[in-house]
DNA sequence: TGCTGTGAAGGAATTCACAGCC
DNA sequence: GGCTGTGAATTCCTTCACAGCA
């Protein structure tokens, strides 16, 4: 990952940009369906999105010719397409290191599995954690990690450790054959290429908006 | 925000996708700076945040020559000026809106101090969490909220409310004065376009990071 | 007529390559 | 010689505008 621009999707290829939108247009899809819509047309999805309806379409058309002309896009059909795209359909089993108070949340959080997610182990290091149960799962020790990863493989690993583990976290599980992390340190992880990695940091949104705070206040 | 692409800066202007790595040359920096060294090279400074030397030297142009030719970047004038453009010279005053599991989270969570920022109010409606303390600030109850913030002004507003209570309290913030929200509920939140909003969504990127597995299966 | 799908145009961001300075 | 700063070139993304179809 990291400097990959464009993936390969059957004949064609999809700009990374539209990926990153691709569950945004997810989310809204839902919120239509609960409505009972059957249909929407760009205008409308780009508007439930903060888009334009431009932008909707030609991300949409990546997937291939999802709509109908002169009506719009079949709201279950596409929710379908697009789930299938991101490889949701059926739940991915994702696994937790760290189980400080972050990681407990991520435990807690109710919304994964409606989204295509299943927290299915947690591990810590912290002889006082182990063995505790949170969001139906045990705590485990971090030793386990490789052994059971051979016996279940994991889709997705969270790490919510410190920043000063989360290296050999990674280095550990992208050994035990898993290529997709989502760090949750504030630490820029070096995997091997063929290994996803999506970085989430608080603080850096929270920079990011003191800028345009600082920027408003000259 | 949303909409803008470059922000005007003195004379010249940045573009957002160089303000958003600003944070992460920050974190690199003072890294470098603990490690003892005085001066990096833009190839260092690429190397250890994944990006590469043109795209360093590109970005922190943009905010003035503060390298020296034949010798590099002074670490600590570097992290002085690159702070002074992020607006965090100086603490942050942060208010947190939702106390559940994940607002639980942030207040314990200790390294917001030394990126600058500081949680200095926690609201709930729950009258069974209300009063109780974490992370050194009492919950308070939401209706508490706008005569808090005409008393002490408010710089961030983190909301980890539930999805359904998000768009209301984002209404209410702004109309209390607040000019940037970092939004943890999953929705995208409509606020007029003086306001900068940053949505952090887990799970959109475990969708990413699934879309990435599903194509490498393929 | 209404709305999608898409080539073409336009705009941004990244990378290149080298001039300019220490 | 080494490293920054930056116009130019390239690549990528978005927006436009309209052809094509229900």
């Amino acid at each position: 990952m990291e400097g990959s621009r464009t993936v390969t999707m059957g004949r064609t290829s999809v700009p990374d940009s539209t990926i990153q939108r691709l569950p945004l247009y997810l989310r809204c899809l839902l919120e239509f369906e609960q409505l009972r819509m059957p249909v929407v047309s760009s205008v409308q999805l780009a508007e439930s999105c903060g888009t334009n309806a431009a932008q909707v379409r030609k991300d949409l058309s990546y997937l291939g010719e999802l709509g109908t002309r002169g009506i719009g896009y079949d709201v279950d059909g596409l929710i379908e397409h697009i789930s299938g795209v991101l490889g949701v359909t059926e739940q991915r089993r994702a696994a937790l290191v760290g189980f400080g108070r972050l990681g407990g949340a991520l435990l807690g959080y109710t919304g994964f599995p409606e989204r295509g997610f299943e927290i299915v182990a947690a591990y810590d290091v912290d002889p006082a954690k182990i063995g505790s149960v949170a969001g139906g799962v045990t705590i485990a020790p971090l030793d386990d990690l490789e052994r059971d990863m051979a016996e279940h493989p994991i889709d997705i690993v969270i790490i919510s450790t410190p920043a000063a583990a989360a290296q050999a976290i990674a280095d550990r599980v992208v050994k035990a054959g898993v290529k997709a992390i989502l760090n949750l340190a504030p630490v820029r992880l070096v995997v091997p290429e063929d290994v996803a990695v999506r970085q989430v940091c608080l603080s850096t949104d929270l920079q990011v908006l003191s800028f345009y705070l600082a920027r408003k206040a000259l």
